[in-house]
DNA sequence: CTAGAATCTGACGTGGACGTGAGGTTCAAC
DNA sequence: GTTGAACCTCACGTCCACGTCAGATTCTAG
């Protein structure tokens, strides 16, 4: 598959999939002419990428990471790596959660009065069972 | 309170804090001399900033929010960036969460394998109760 | 009153993950 | 064989949350 397909199929840009060659994280082979080119495997480990950016590794880390992720296992430096990348998740999820609720409470209170000023009094709870 | 103070308290740095007013996030009272002075109140409001910026929320927003956090009641219009935002958020801790399990799962997989090369044989189950 | 610490205002630097041309090459179809 | 789309390699631009340095001003202790 070549590299626009791809950009195509994962919604990723063509830009960013060079991006992850020149940092080592997917790199395709060559068609005799220079053109990149990807196997069909390669949708799911660009989406995979996405989530490890989005969960805000660094793109050394992820290099790190993916030939385990291509192996199915990992030498014990980088099972390290692996560890310490799935703990400070953990921590963000926690600090995302505290700031989901900070702002929960604040449409619970906020959007309440809101709620009361223009749709006709107080309403019986804020309610909120989650 | 002055720069300096809340830096320390807050672990933030004072360049981060002339950051936040230059945004409108964070306004400080002025001294005669021009010297900035914070409300002690202030250490909890960069500390629920810090919160916003780590659930990748931008400036912009943060600054539209803070007047709410404030008053404790919001516009419709400032309601619905917190409702967006909280939904952003919730997809973000969603993705989050499954680029942990999919580390996890590398890690359960390729720590046993790991593991059993260098420990001695298959142990019984992976374990990793914590 | 004076020294030193803290603070002030610009203003340029940084790092990461790409965006955006410029200018040339390769590929698929006709 | 030729054309137009897709691709190639530089290489500079961008955005954001600050870091950092320079040079001037203000505050506090003795």
């Amino acid at each position: 598959m070549r590299i626009g397909e791809l950009a195509e199929k994962t919604g990723v840009s063509v830009r960013a999939l060079r991006y992850y060659e020149e940092k080592g994280i997917l790199v395709p082979e060559r068609s005799t002419g220079g053109h990149r080119s990807y196997p069909e495997s390669g949708v799911g480990v660009v989406w995979l990428i996405q989530q490890f950016y989005a969960a805000g590794l660094p793109s050394k880390s992820i290099q790190a990471i993916m030939p385990s992720v291509r192996a199915g296992r990992a030498t014990p430096e980088a099972l390290e790596l692996l560890v310490t990348e799935r703990d400070r998740i953990d921590k963000a999820a926690r600090e995302l959660a505290g700031a989901r609720d900070r702002l929960d409470a604040i449409i619970t209170t906020a959007g309440a009065d809101s709620c009361a000023s223009h749709c006709g009094e107080n309403a019986p709870e804020p309610g909120l069972p989650q």
